[in-house]
DNA sequence: CAATTTATTTACCATATGGTACAATAATAA
DNA sequence: TTATTATTGTACCATATGGTAAATAAATTG
């Protein structure tokens, strides 16, 4: 079955599940942020020892990266799900309510990793906010691209700002993401999905 | 005119404005968050040396309380403000209508020092953490007193969910306070409230 | 077996953090 | 003038930060 143990590499065998570190790196980061989020805590977390996480990861920069990768691929892989839907306004709503979804879950950190990981920090933590913003522009990106489709299709009206109405939903989404740190409960998040849906430009 | 100068105190005078260097300090806080803001910088920022600092304000944390206030009687007094508009219409319109102007004033930092102060941090900011919190539900708290008394003025529907309509505001608000620190244009913000306007439950 | 390779542990590094002790300074009060 | 009071500047503190050197341990190769 496991192949990764057929063949051992050649030294001392490595003594901790690189995916299973990752994964609660991706924890920490996500509930304290990049900056909140200490080397000290993160060894604690992942149970090892810090040369240790260096040699796995190269250093808290990289380490943020490969668990933000982790973290668009895993957790937040319903986005780019929900641009599957058939149509513009079943994509926004697949968006929109997995997403509450999402941060009412009780069993990870509230709110979103991309939009909540660096919002302000100090100046040596500017290449990390800057790749979150980044990311966050790639969201809307996709919901453009999406809508764009969606106007070939005769979905949406041709004279239709598809850049702006993506803007609007990543807005929303954006703002639960701070109302799910705030303490907003699930049914709160669902009836502001409720009045955004119900008062939809599509 | 100036009273202050009048009968001086005992020692010897204090060298600074405290106004100012409050004015500066917000300025930092607001741009870096509680954490982002280091002490050094706030030094730098205010001119005056560390313990100046804490003998007028106390600490960090103290200072950035004090911050905190002179934000939200100074550049965010507009919140108050839009509550006095005549119908709960024009109410969320001033409000979201002048956020935009406030988040795309180029002489401040972007975005709100409410939602953005603190949105994530370390164990050591969770006091502060937990008072930005507060500050934002407060926002949500005026809006829904403020709709309540449309309702007894027959201005909303008297089986409308105030507090809904509330947290959807405050929602909008904040994802357009972090749509402005990830380089949203004036533009692109009006774009978004014009949307959420249009489509307004009321 | 020894040699080699890699990972782990321990201990440490330079620097930055929030915060302060203390002496010098500048004003007022007597 | 002298005493008193308060602020300033310098120099410093303990601790935490991200990061690493060096020795040790555990595996494979020959």
């Amino acid at each position: 079955m496991n192949t990764a143990i057929l063949k051992r590499p050649r030294g001392r065998p490595t003594n901790f599940d690189h995916e299973e570190a990752l994964e609660k790196a991706l924890q920490v980061f996500w509930a304290h942020g990049y900056e909140g989020a200490s080397m000290s805590e993160l060894t604690e977390a992942l149970g090892i020892n810090k040369p240790s996480i260096y040699a796995a990861f190269g250093n808290k920069e990289e380490l943020f990266r490969k668990a933000l990768a982790r973290y668009t691929t895993g957790p937040a892989a319903f986005v780019g799900e929900a641009m599957k839907e058939p149509s513009a306004r079943l994509v926004v709503e697949k968006f929109l309510m997995r997403a509450v979804d999402f941060f009412s879950d009780k069993s990870t950190p509230s709110g979103c990793m991309i939009v909540q990981g660096a919002l302000t920090c100090g100046q040596s933590s500017s290449a990390i906010q800057q790749e979150l913003i980044t990311y966050r522009n790639g969201i809307e990106t996709m919901l453009t691209k999406r809508f764009e489709l969606a106007k070939t299709q005769s979905d949406l009206p041709p004279n239709l700002n598809t850049k702006q109405l993506a803007k609007y939903i990543a807005t929303i989404h954006q703002g639960m993401s701070v109302q799910a740190t705030s303490g907003a409960t699930r049914e709160e998040l669902i009836a502001i999905v409720e009045i955004a849906l119900k008062n939809l430009p599509i």
